[in-house]
DNA sequence: TTTCATAACGAAAACGTTTTCGATTTCAAC
DNA sequence: GTTGAAATCGAAAACGTTTTCGTTATGAAA
């Protein structure tokens, strides 16, 4: 009943655990024969190396820790997967926490995975998190840390990120290009630093082409899990406040989707009175009516690159290696569809 | 730079290995003052047990394994969440693995837990999976096993469920109950169980009501990636078999939907000319028009509950005693939208 | 026969913890 | 000053593996 050791393998051919040990691990001073012997016995008693002898002698676990504000969630749980599936192919198993946007819970999550002694962390900061002593104790620990999608640029460690800003550029470029002249901008709250970039790249694009930045078309929106409401919320506002606006570059889908639905209730159409974009390219965005025009966010390869260069530095420490931090940026794609149509005066 | 162990600390104050672990676990034996002593150098050093070792001398990692079919999916990245909050009160880490609906992998995948001597696991099985040899493995190795939502009858297990011939019966009902005669169904292919279930609801409830069931009226769509298309598809060739069909219940949301839009494409009214109900009350039901009548599935529910009853059957094991498998229905809603109304003749 | 390289194996330490059980100390009671 | 119980401590084994280093066996070359 008891699990099959090396000690019984060895005790049953007459052998030491040494030789047993090595022999299944190929090393050239064990003869064919008992390598075979060894090999044959250990499949038809099922041996499976104790993982936690082995890990208590090599020092490492091969696992990873990953922390991610929210699991339901189109996007991160695309990340998740890019993670895992990744992590796999390497012999890397992945333990998931969620932060939940809290800045208390990913310092205990940190410190947790720290004691569990992970190989190395993946993270993408809660929105509150503004200090980042948790992270430098990470690095400090010499145990790798790359940080994706939210991440503190003050942090010495890699990052694998999009340029929100320009995507946010891109997206109002394409506004502007259909012949939007008043666009308003939704966007997020001060954290993380995503919203801000969004909001430049909104901004240079207005600037850029000489149209007037207007501070009272950008409404902000704390895009939690009220997201869908605070687009009905942000629409209904806008609509009271200016009767000119053609177009919304919105900073997230399902605030858009929400924008969307009020609009639709209030008898205003969509693109033809007002276009708007999103962000993100939620599945939901290509299955709504009118689908929706937005900033394809690539959660997926995000996820897989972002263990890749986890994995480096597992490899690099491992070795003794130094690696300096390395910061990757994906690259995102307009996806046009029917919530924005070039303007006919 | 090398972690602080026990040996530091007894070093450092001149005593035994066996007394600071003592002390720093609350044993009756060690002196309050020897206590404090050690406790406050562990502080100051920031010592952390080392999991490795304790893992080792325990034969307990305090983490779970969990292996669900797709992780970019609203149901089960809910039931994850379920899962790892309720993990997190109680300790215990999880490991998630995903098996991508493949029979071989979710194989695989246990045999990878099981190596990785988890404490227990969670599973809801790929669509693929009619074998259950690997899970019977598990249950001989007396490792706590839960499956949920996707589960196998026969392996002799706790399970958490939602009573889905119910469910469906309940949304085949109220098509009825609106005044719905000819009621179609979409439903899905012959593994996993749900589907079979659904479909005898479904039957059962126009039975009941003493509508003749015809099998033309019953569509197959293989839920996978392609759900939405496989909703336009149907309801494309609907239209064309059928021109009297007043209902559909709907295997899942995504086809739903996906089916609501052909309709609206094809120019046929929903509800006012076919009735839909959809299963799972996926988010984007709440959000798309007309809001979709669904099921609701309690994902985050359903994984709380696996949770903690595989929980149970950790201690129970750890005490040697033996526990009965058991079976636990969660109770699902029927949420009514605008995707059903009463027909006025 | 001796020498020496090579092949094959094993003893033992180490990883850091937990826990049993025996040893020592303390001190009150006599 | 004994006795005995209670309080406090520590030695050592154990968990199962990996790896270093030394030992023995083998056989060819001298």
């Amino acid at each position: 009943m008891k699990p099959v050791t090396l000690k019984d393998i060895a005790e049953q051919l007459n052998i030491s655990v040494t030789t047993v040990s090595k022999a299944l691990k190929d090393y050239p001073d064990v003869s064919k024969k008992t390598r075979g012997l060894v090999r044959e016995l250990a499949k038809t008693l099922n041996y499976k190396p104790n993982t936690f002898a082995v890990n208590l002698r090599t020092k490492e676990s091969k696992t990873i820790g990953l922390i991610i504000p929210v699991i339901v969630h189109h996007f991160f749980s695309n990340v998740i997967k890019g993670i895992i599936s990744q992590a796999e192919k390497k012999g890397y198993l992945v333990i998931i926490l969620q932060s939940n946007e809290s800045y208390a819970l990913e310092k205990k999550q940190i410190d947790l995975l720290l004691s569990q002694r992970v190989d190395g962390i993946l993270i993408s900061l809660a929105n509150e998190t503004a200090n980042f002593n948790h992270l430098n104790e990470v690095l400090a620990q010499d145990k790798p840390l790359v940080m994706f999608d939210k991440i503190a640029k003050i942090v010495k460690c890699s990052k694998v990120i999009i340029d929100d800003r320009k995507a946010a550029y891109i997206a109002t470029q394409h506004l502007i290009d259909i012949g939007c002249k008043r666009i308003a901008h939704f966007r997020g709250a001060l954290l993380p630093q995503n919203s801000i970039d969004r909001f430049l790249g909104y901004k240079k694009a207005l600037l850029d082409n000489n149209l007037p930045y207007d501070p009272s078309l950008v409404y902000i929106c704390e895009c939690g899990d009220m997201s869908f409401q605070e687009g009905e919320k942000n629409a209904q506002q806008l609509l009271k406040d200016h009767n000119d606006v053609d177009g919304i570059f919105i900073n997230t889908d399902l605030v858009a989707i929400g924008a969307m639905t009020e609009f639709n209730k209030q008898g205003v159409k969509v693109p033809e009175d007002i276009s708007i974009v999103g962000f993100s390219n939620w599945f939901m965005s290509s299955v709504i009516s009118p689908t929706l025009t937005t900033i394809d966010q690539p959660g997926y390869k995000m996820g897989k690159t972002a263990f890749k260069q986890l994995y480096k530095e597992i490899k690099a420490i491992k070795n003794k290696k130094a690696s300096t931090p390395k910061i990757i940026t994906l690259e995102t794609a307009l996806i046009k569809r029917e919530s924005t149509k070039t303007l006919v005066n």
